[in-house]
DNA sequence: TGATAATTTGACCGGTTGGTAAAACATTAC
DNA sequence: GTAATGTTTTACCAACCGGTCAAATTATCA
């Protein structure tokens, strides 16, 4: 008897667990270049190498695809701003996250388009974790650096700016990544790229955020 | 009789004015929002108030609705960066720089969400203007910029790289929009985040461009 | 005013879209 | 091996998509 997806409620197959995955590979290609509204589910079967409605069984709808594919991405996606530690040096703990987040857009672009097409849209299916969940998580880091800030560790500064600041930077690189090659040429997209970025910007925030010794 | 659109060679009429301004209106709000392959005539029709069939009496094609529509926002969307000007001093022309981008992504923040969209999703329709016009002109600002820190007017710093973020932190403040809102949270979604975040970028920019002493 | 050209509309078309039904096929458990 | 379950496919549907057509309507101007 074929249950519907919904209805199976526990013991997941060994098909089930390789064929979704499968699928939610293909759907990240496709949702990542195209949004939801311009993907299309046949695109995603023929990427996924199975017929529609071998794809329908395991996702019902084309909206379970998406939100399986967000659920799955958006915990990881946060992952370097919950390693942001209050105990460690301000500096360093800035170098590193900008570092992190410069080899994600590395080494994931896909996930990072994900979100970006997706914000990008008004965030129709991700409104409640931006409000929420993310909202939380920014909140609880900004007030670390306002602490690091009002106990003379780095410059006085607001720190959701300088979240978002990191956050546009360093995501440049994988949304935008056809025009930074564009405007770099040829000769300059390689991977040093994203070398030359880091170097950039860890100057760029490590002395923008430098105090600045106005009455010593 | 009737004319098909393109065969029209000259002088347009007061209507025709009119309705491709008024379609245009439509059209970036509706591109804007979904991208190419996301938006339908259908609703850029419902948008400007008009039939599908008429709206494609004046544009006979999505694609050439969108094509008149990136032809007439990039000139503009450019000028800020045209405006650099080489003669200038180096940290007011870049502190300016960030504020005339800051003020369009205020403005203009459909227009910053077209190219967003259509970057995002591998700009297929505009590869020639990113690797022609946009190049050389970048690479001609990218020149000022290494010259400024040549003379050591400003820090040692890869121009292009720069440009990329301060393209990146401006604009996000259109393309991510109601993530920065979520973000913020109701009570700082006024129009005070766009003074704030200037305040915080030109601190940034200004603070991290100065020249370290390091052998003086 | 009337002729002429410009504009607008409703009906329509072939292709695509998200999704379904049912039967064929494969796998697993006993 | 076989029965039960899980998986895949073929055929299909209604809604929507970009776009056409011809007729109806409106604006322009001699």
């Amino acid at each position: 008897m074929v249950l519907p997806r919904a209805a199976r409620t526990q013991r997941r197959t060994r098909i089930q667990e390789e064929k979704e995955e499968l699928i939610l590979e293909a759907a990240l290609d496709v949702f990542a270049t195209h949004g939801f509204r311009g993907s299309t589910i046949d695109q995603i079967a023929e990427v996924a190498g199975m017929s529609k409605p071998n794809l329908l069984y395991y996702f019902r709808t084309k909206e379970a695809m998406h939100r399986a594919l967000i659920d799955r991405v958006l915990d990881s996606w946060l992952d370097p701003l919950r390693e942001f530690d209050a105990e460690g040096n301000p500096v360093s703990e800035i170098r590193s996250y900008i570092r992190r987040k410069l080899e994600m857009a590395r080494d994931f672009p896909r996930e990072s388009r994900l979100f970006a097409n997706e914000i990008l849209q008004g965030a129709p299916h991700i409104e409640d974790e931006l409000k929420g969940p993310l909202k939380t998580l920014v909140d609880e880091k900004a007030e670390v650096i306002r602490v690091w800030a009002k106990a003379g560790k780095i410059a006085k500064c607001d720190p959701y700016h300088l979240i978002f600041a990191i956050w546009s930077t360093t995501q440049h690189y994988a949304d935008f990544d056809v025009q930074v090659r564009g405007v770099l040429g040829e000769e300059r997209s390689g991977d040093g790229r994203f070398e030359d970025a880091a170097r950039f910007l860890e100057q760029l925030f490590v002395s923008g955020l430098e105090i600045k010794e106005e009455s010593a």
